[in-house]
DNA sequence: AGATTTGTTCTATATTTTATATAACAAAAA
DNA sequence: TTTTTGTTATATAAAATATAGAACAAATCT
């Protein structure tokens, strides 16, 4: 799996790691189960710190997408994001500002749901 | 027009203040042609610093939705924002993660086009 | 015209965030 | 048993964020 990294991106190492982690399970690179390389290794593959790898790996944990067994590795698991959890909140708390732009930029309701399904089908056909 | 700031938020206050204008303009508290307060003055209203506000004016103005008239104050300009303008990617670029935070916590096309509807509701009745 | 307000520019400082670097540890895996 | 694992700790550096104060010229107000 493919992962790419752009020093001079306004997005964080961390974050666009976690992205790119994020693209891979949407893609079926990874799936349920699969482990996920060790923070060390990851980081000797894409020449960074060993500690960003592990930053990346442990917000993906609190967002509910990896879990991490304590001495031993991070393993894909799923979680169905019921309304009212965190992570629910979460996201929602990172749509709105989004959201806010794309109303301000002149887009109605029909135009951004547009965007949203072209965005939505370049990781998963459904 | 009410601005409500939380020093102990995720989002830095420049990008709070930009997200609170943004909904005042979608609310219609601040309509096409209409003054923002002086960066001093608001920055006095809200307890913060001159150079904050002016940052958070200076970032809308890049994103097309004010105008800022050199040695006399800020307007609201709302641009429409075509298909491969810069502001039309910059929103794409910053919709991607989120969409994909969303898919990853099982959200469908459906699901999250709903989500967006009742958003988008919140804002502006169409 | 004169006084005030405007955004702009500059320097300075402090805190937080981001990223890297090393080292050591105990548990898990090979 | 040797290696690899995530964890924890300390340290450093750069960038981002936020504040502070001062000075300037243009615009606005009285």
């Amino acid at each position: 799996m493919y992962i790419k990294l752009d020093p001079q991106s306004d997005f964080p190492i961390y974050s666009q790691l976690i992205h790119q982690l994020m693209e891979g399970i949407l893609k079926g690179d990874l799936k349920e189960g699969d482990m996920l390389p060790s923070v060390r290794s990851l980081a000797a593959d894409l020449g960074i710190n060993m500690h960003t790898v592990n930053k990346s790996y442990h917000e993906l944990e609190k967002r509910g997408i990896i879990q991490i067994v304590p001495k031993s590795g991070a393993v894909v698991r799923l979680q169905q994001a019921e309304k009212e959890s965190e992570h629910y909140t979460r996201l929602v708390r990172e749509l709105k500002p989004v959201l806010l732009e794309a109303m301000t930029l002149g887009m109605g309701k029909a135009e951004i749901n547009s965007l949203v399904e072209l965005l939505v089908k370049e990781y998963k056909e459904e």
